[in-house]
RNA sequence: GGGCCGGUAGUCUAGUUUGGAUAGGGCGUUGGCCUUCGGAGCCAAAAGUCGCAGGUUCAACUCCUGCUCGGCCCA
């Protein structure tokens, strides 16, 4: 005979108080079965079905080779005959077709759910997350800027992903490390300097009073300005070359391309690429001169990023800098080839040949003249983390376009017998009405521009409602429900997808937004507020923002619930640990802000339904303590996602 | 030419990893809710061939094949 008692003790266990591992368990004692092999099967009920979980039996024909009805029929009557009386937790289980509809015993789970996240909500929030999946060594590389210019939505992003990636990591008790790679060399940086030394006149960030980096993009620009002037003048003669040297290559007159790529080449357009060219070699041969500017705007631009990442609250372990490790490398293909991995073409060139589908056919590794390519500092980088941090996983939050240059990264990484894995977090591009976001075309949207906007709406917002707040706490706010609003309307869409961003649309103050939830959260506390004006005692005093520990669980009566938003809200908050190891695992933030969504969106229908204050004492109380369950829930999910909250706005 | 990713109401989107009961939200539209704890809110209604066509299956938004449209990348 089986120990159903031990299951009892189990479920009895605050510490494990996971039901669906409780079902699968009878379940395999029923079919003689292990829990693991259960628990797919065991599923959150359709949320038409009056049920908490339900197992589809035609899920178990797999083990019992039986029509699924005649499975559910049989597990129906077992359950009901044998088990059902030794189990608290359950109070029914209904057979509907193939279907086994399991409800809870609400009491049970009230009192269970509130228990754990009162005891420790860490603890709690982890519960379905088990101990292999966790402590592991995690690198996390983002954003990764170009030095040449300011930060835009895209990199917003792209520094929301990874930072929710690594708060999430580093909850569930792995160690993280956050690097950034500074792309601080190159032709693109070249253009801002040239620019500059034309333009600027000896100016600085201080005497033309700008953020640095906007600085540093302004020249940029200019560039890009001034090479649109003088493209245009030649553009026939572009339009010529471009027509003739796209002709098949029996067709092409190499006369004429000749003629043209002179002509080209004596235009100021081509003497402006000279220059550029010619800037970069001197930067590459340590001109004292092209490298003091160099260093001049690169610390300008890195200055600005900082200031940033400040507003986002982005910290980095380290900083990686391309003009340090761009020519390193070498040693890396060397060793390769040695070892018959890649291949030294006639001409020097040494390649790698693949023959993966989604892969190129073959890689440059190391060009001709002995010269590196961002491939061959690519697999440097990743030598230099695994010396730097020894990780286990290395996460690369990049954007899907290169996609398939990680790809081969991540191959030869193997193909060399890299230790640690490689990840590509790919998420998709954010685009504009007007198409793609280009930034020499000025279509960019700023990353600084976009939060100051947004604390301008929020104020706005904020004066409305209350007229004689002090300039200070208006600006606290704001700046608290501004960032909220990005940061939710970035995190709520799943990571690979591309979306459209709609600047009037886009980010609201309503509807499934961040300040939607903090709303539902300065309700909770106002609730509480004014239960104290009145002397009611409350589970937490939004002005202090203390815990009262005067509510005793175990006194306390929940057979008055009934109301079906109170079992929304506990069905809610029990999935919270569900929902964190999504995010976690799956490396999901986003599942995380819909939740949060969710959450507040149910309590707000309790809201307005449900009374809290002047209601019988034992509602009273209930309703205290929910609403405070409900609070701490979204205070805790919420700075995953790096959102503050406000006990009023 | 090849590879990768996507197509879900007017619109934006979740769900597809692991096939399972009536496909969830938001915006917008229409109509209600302020002498009750905050209207940045709540309730209700209208709105869907889940891109198209096959296939696998007792069962397909979900898996497979082909097509189509869009994006990205490679040559």
């Amino acid at each position: 005979m089986r120990n159903y008692n031990k299951i009892f003790l189990i479920c009895c266990n605050n510490y494990d108080m996971n039901y669906e591992i409780q079902i699968a368990k009878i379940i395999g004692d029923y079919a003689n079965l292990e829990w693991k092999d259960i628990i797919d099967f065991v599923r959150e009920a359709n949320p038409n079905i009056d049920a908490d979980f339900a197992i589809n039996c035609y899920t178990l024909r797999k083990y019992l080779k039986k029509d699924g009805k005649i499975i559910a029929k049989e597990i129906h009557s077992y359950v009901n005959d044998k088990v059902i009386d030794s189990i608290s937790f359950i109070s029914s289980v209904e057979l509907a077709g193939p279907y086994l509809n399991f409800k809870l015993n609400k009491q049970i789970q009230v009192k269970d759910t509130l228990n754990d996240i009162f005891k420790d909500i860490d603890e709690f929030a982890l519960s379905y997350i088990t101990k292999e999946e966790m402590d592991q060594r995690i690198v996390i590389e983002y954003p990764s800027p170009n030095t040449n210019k300011p930060l835009h939505l895209g990199h917003i992003r792209n520094m929301l992903l990874g930072q929710a990636l690594s708060k999430l990591c580093s909850f569930s008790h792995s160690q993280v490390f956050q690097v950034n790679l500074l792309n601080d060399r190159g032709v693109h940086i070249c253009k801002s300097m040239w620019a500059y030394n034309q333009f600027g006149h000896g100016s600085t960030p201080k005497t033309e009073n700008m953020k640095s980096d906007h600085f540093v993009g302004k020249y940029y620009v200019k560039y890009a300005e001034e090479e649109a002037k003088r493209k245009e003048k030649v553009s026939s003669i572009l339009n010529e070359f471009k027509k003739e040297s796209s002709k098949q290559k029996e067709e092409r007159d190499v006369a004429i391309i000749k003629t043209l790529e002179k002509k080209i080449a004596e235009s100021d357009y081509g003497q402006l690429q000279a220059e550029i060219k010619d800037m970069l070699q001197k930067w590459e041969n340590q001109d004292p001169e092209v490298r003091s500017l160099w260093r001049k705007m690169n610390n300008w631009a890195e200055k600005g990023f900082k200031e940033t990442f400040d507003v986002f609250q982005i910290k980095h372990d380290k900083t990686y800098y391309e003009s340090q490790i761009y020519d390193k490398g070498k040693d890396i293909v060397y060793d390769g080839l040695k070892r018959g991995l890649f291949e030294k073409l006639e001409d020097g060139a040494i390649i790698a040949n693949f023959k993966k589908k989604g892969l190129p056919k073959k890689k440059v590794l190391l060009r001709s003249d002995g010269t590196s390519l961002y491939i061959t500092q690519d697999l440097y980088l990743a030598k230099l983390k695994m010396q730097d941090y020894n990780y286990d996983l290395s996460i690369y939050v990049i954007g899907n376009e290169q996609n398939m240059q990680l790809k081969t990264v991540f191959e030869l990484l193997d193909r060399l017998g890299m230790e640690g894995k490689n990840l590509h977090y790919s998420y998709g591009m954010i685009n504009l009405t007007s198409g793609k976001m280009k930034s020499r075309e000025g279509t960019v949207v700023d990353a600084d521009d976009l939060v100051s906007e947004l604390k301008t709406l929020a104020i706005k917002e904020i004066e409305e409602r209350y007229k004689d707040i002090s300039e200070k706490e208006r600006d606290l706010r704001a700046d608290v429900i501004a960032m909220a609003a990005l940061r939710f309307y970035i995190l709520k869409y799943e990571y690979t997808r591309d979306f459209l961003f709609e600047p009037k649309k886009s980010i609201s103050f309503e509807g499934e937004t961040g300040p939607y939830i903090l709303y539902a959260y300065a309700r909770i506390c106002s609730i509480f507020a004014k239960a104290k004006e009145e002397n009611i005692d409350v589970p937490y005093d939004p002005e202090k923002d203390k815990v009262n520990d005067i509510f005793n669980l175990d006194m306390m009566d929940f057979s008055i619930i009934s109301n079906e938003h109170e079992l929304n809200l506990i069905d809610l908050l029990y999935k919270y640990p569900k929902t964190i190891k999504d995010a976690t695992i799956n490396l999901k933030p986003h599942s995380l802000s819909r939740y949060l969504f969710d959450l507040a969106q149910e309590y707000n229908a309790f809201y307005h339904t449900c009374r809290v204050i002047g209601e019988e004492e034992k509602t009273q109380n209930f309703r205290l303590i929910l609403s405070d369950a409900v609070r701490y829930v979204l205070r805790h999910g919420l700075s995953l996602l790096t959102i503050d909250v406000l006990t009023e706005m």
